[in-house]
DNA sequence: ATGAAAGCGCTAACAG
DNA sequence: CTGTTAGCGCTTTCAT
């Protein structure tokens, strides 16, 4: 690995003259930079990092934290958050959390000892105290989890309004709900468009919410027991699509047909949703350019640190597929 | 941010002595290492990984490149990399390459200048040569690109002997194989598992092996193309469950019913095939195992850089799930 | 058992 | 326009 001195050596100046010219930061003559240059060429040079990093106090890194990144939703937004890291000469560094405090500490610790620039977070149960502990900018995802932080998120409240909606508009009569972790603002804010559309129903009962905690399985038990104490229901809002799915996979084993007894519709828009039978009418949400705007927000922050706390909400669309259907039986 | 000077004057003592007691290395007394610790807790101080960094060369940071996270094959590969490089105390970086030499390239040279400690590589176009960009340890997961690396993979030739035989044990008479992209080692052996069955059935039909890609919608393409050719197919082995899912949207969108006109088996154990309906049988790899057995060798490699190269495969396990089931109209 | 000091590779005053 | 030099925070000889 040659060094900055060596280059210098090669092209007969300084090291200060070199950095110059690496940095494009001061005057140099022409002639000299074009000798630095060949030599820097010539020996294949490339700047260590880590030096760099030491006298700055920064790395040129950026952390996402997920829960977990085996969870569907995650990797198209890792994908999009390294794609913009990656654009601007950062290096992408995956942390993924199981939404546990400790874990999160140790990270942020190890973090902030390799002078790592910035973090995006995903997270529900992190605290806004905790992000004391380093003293980097930071973007909630996804969810918010501190007021004062800059986030980027969805309309999940006119999101969970329109999918609710749209079953009343299929003619369904009886909606159920099953809900994400309620101290997920975005699940918070999914029931309670759900809730706002319903709760003045004569039909609306508060059984016909349950948690499934984001949670396929979770979801799966839950919606069985909800369709077996309620034969009535005829449409399901899941607050994401893996519970979606689960709910799709209770109706099954209960022998309801979907979409002919039961409409589903869920909330994201992951891959696997298309990938299920019946595919998933969902609310889509425009992941990759949420992870996208989340970095480039979280860049600006670090290129200037006075920046005003900002806050975007994208907003989310229907995708009709085939776990939804008009029905044919209404009154008439 | 404390430094180790801080902790020094706090305590009393040289910055040396306090290097000692934090890399508990050379005689330091009883009483100071007392006085030191003290300190330390008292001005919360941590280390500067970068300084370490910078002298030791190296940063512990360990990258893992993926063709794309959002390839439902790699999330699970990525979690089990992270979990044993944190277990170790190193810094996961995640690197997409889409499988794409310049952007090898350019990674390569990032980690070099962030004196990265090792990788960790899943692809089939990288060139042996292109890796001596970099002098740190390298190990090759998931398929094979150069013989002079230590690797971890699965039998995927013993697997796929595997699945076809299931499939004709199962009164299968007419199999189709949907391979993946014959550059890629497993994508090779898994077809060389079949054809070694296959070939020399008289039934067997050159035009009954299509490509795949590893891509969904591409062996949707083929499977229909394969179908539509050949009506005579009751089996089909897709060489990964993304195209195993593939072909059964493709059976269905024909009106041929999985399983009863034709059974579908694939390679991976991804949660997707669970999810599908019908729920695809499938060649079940251990990938939690394989990523974290990768990353046990490499961190072992990079502890002893002499040594030895070494070659670990897992076996594969045949699920069965609802889109495979034995024929009832066989000769009788 | 402990301290002084050199140096990892680079940048940014400061001088000239 | 260019060179000299003092660090960035840490580890490791080399003395003592």
């Amino acid at each position: 690995m040659a060094t900055i001195k060596d280059v210098a050596k090669v092209a007969g100046v300084s090291v200060a003259t070199v950095s110059r010219v690496l940095n494009s930061n001061g005057y140099v003559n022409v002639d000299t930079k074009k000798r630095v240059d060949q030599a820097i060429e010539q020996l294949n040079y490339r700047p260590n990092d880590v030096a760099r990093a030491l006298f700055k106090g920064r790395s040129k890194m950026i952390a996402l934290f997920v829960p977990d990144i085996m969870n569907p939703f995650f990797p198209e937004l890792a994908r999009a958050v390294e794609d913009i890291t990656n654009k601007n000469d950062y290096t992408f560094v995956l942390c993924n959390t199981d939404d546990n405090l400790e874990k999160v500490l140790t990270y942020m610790d190890a973090l902030q000892q390799k002078s790592v620039d910035g973090i995006i977070i995903v997270s529900s149960t992190i605290t806004a105290e905790s992000l004391k502990r380093i003293n980097v900018p930071v973007i909630a995802l996804d969810r918010i989890f501190s007021s004062e932080l800059s986030t980027v998120t969805v309309d999940n409240y006119q999101g969970a309004r329109k999918a609710t909606e749209y079953l009343i508009g299929l003619g369904c009569q009886r909606i159920a709900h099953i809900s994400g972790p309620i101290n997920a603002s975005n699940a918070k804010n999914r029931l309670q468009g759900y809730l706002d559309i319903v709760s003045d129903e004569d039909w609306f009962l508060p059984s016909y919410v349950a948690s499934g905690s984001f949670n396929l399985q979770k979801a799966k038990d839950v919606a069985t027991e909800l369709l077996m104490n309620h034969p009535e229901l005829d449409g399901i809002f899941a607050a994401n699509d893996v519970m979606g799915i689960g709910a799709m996979k209770a109706a099954e084993s209960l022998g309801i047909h979907v979409p002919n007894d039961l409409s589903v519709i869920a909330f994201d828009g992951i891959t696997m949703g298309e990938m299920a039978t019946p595919s998933l009418t969902t609310m889509e949400q425009p992941i990759y350019d949420m992870g996208a705007r989340a970095a480039e927000m979280l860049i600006e922050q670090i290129n200037d640190q006075k920046l005003s706390r900002k806050n975007e909400a994208f907003s989310v669309q229907l995708v009709e597929r085939q776990s939804t259907k008009r029905k044919r039986d209404m009154n008439e």
